[in-house]
DNA sequence: ACCTGAACACCGTTCAAGT
DNA sequence: ACCTGAACACCGTTCAAGT
């Protein structure tokens, strides 16, 4: 395999999936189009195809990138439950701030990406000392739990602008549940007020504290 | 509001839905088409319009009417943990049966279905004598829980044919962690082993609980 | 009020032809 | 080996025209 040089300009599979995330992420999921793609790059769209081999495969590219850039590596000193807390944050702070990821990572089965995610929480579950049988159970627990948000986070920033206010889709998602029916929506009704003023990371963190009660709990583990 | 009588073969919202559900079930996510859709219906595109604001609307109410179908209401006697089971395992059994119905499900934020799915859980958790502080969360937990197994469970649907047998496909990927790097991916490696003998509905049971044995824990609840 | 179907503005992908 | 861009086979959606 030989690299020759090349013209500066010319296509590679880095520049391709490079330009395809700036898209992403400045037009949303519907921006990322081989022909706008193709204008970005300044030439056509076949051209792409020489590099890649279809959408998809771009798709868990860019993932697979923006993943490998955010998730950390587990601190040396860290303990179990710290170091999986810092591979949820991880993943959520993706998906913050490329909210595609959130929606590739649902949707594409055994792709690199999800291996690693499941490979990372395994590794942190084994070393909480939860017992061989119990690991894969717990890990998948908390990788769904991570997907679970992360598509729902997802979601959300497709049904609104990029540039959305925060507080006020809160306000106003707050206040369609205030306003339901309180025969058949006591719980969403009552809940109306945290949902208006509750802080989506600190929730998504405490979420995974109780799945890791849960898991040591159930392990016999200790913390 | 006056409903006048129709022709047996006049369209309705109703029957769009029904031959949209049939549609996807047969074919799968792709194939629910507007032109496919009419044709079934024996229509041209544009009459559908008429009856449904466009597909997402659609899939909406596809979605909603199996999920009004397949999650049972709570059983009268039925302990709250037992409720939530009931639930989980609802949503679990309309995914099986209708794969599309997980990606709907993570993809349009705050859609009816989705507010019932978490009213449930949010009574139960309610009726476990979790305080009000912690019931939001709680309930949050279990939904996205459900939810990020549902989105696994639809793109794994749609990676393979619908006839596919499903032990040759647990059993490829099993091989692939298998053979994984031993010092990249040791945690996957352990588990190929469960992940070929596995049963899916069954984990996601145990994953149930184990959230539950969390929310208890947390809340200094008593089952 | 409800249906028809041609037409519009897009897609992803292919492929002969170029360099 | 790599790029070009027209062309193919689709989409969702609209809308004048019909009944």
């Amino acid at each position: 395999m030989v690299t020759r040089p090349r013209r500066d300009d010319a296509l590679s599979r880095e520049r391709i999936v490079d330009a395809a995330t700036a898209l992403l992420d400045a037009e949303g999921e519907g921006g990322l189009t081989f022909r706008a793609l193709a204008a970005h790059l300044n030439t056509g769209p076949g051209a792409i195809y020489w590099h890649v081999a279809n959408k998809g495969e771009l798709l868990t590219a860019a993932t697979d990138a923006v993943l490998n850039r955010t998730v950390p590596a587990a601190a040396a000193g860290a303990t179990p439950p710290d170091a999986i807390r810092a591979v949820a944050l991880g993943v959520f702070d993706a998906i913050e701030a490329h909210p595609w990821v959130g929606t590739q990572l649902t949707h594409m089965p055994s792709q690199p990406a999800l291996r690693r995610l499941f490979e990372r929480l395994g590794q942190q579950v084994r070393a909480l000392g939860v017992p061989a049988a119990a690991q894969f159970t717990s890990a998948s627990a908390l990788l769904n739990y991570v997907l679970g948000v992360g598509a729902q986070n997802a979601a959300n920033a497709r049904a609104h602008q990029p540039g959305a206010d925060r507080g006020e889709i809160l306000g106003a998602e707050a206040a369609a549940w205030a306003g339901l029916d309180p025969g058949e929506y006591p719980f969403l009704r009552s809940v109306a007020g945290q949902l208006r003023e509750h802080d989506d990371r600190q929730q998504y963190l405490d979420g995974v504290n109780l799945i890791l009660v849960g898991i040591t709990a159930c392990a016999g583990g200790h913390t």
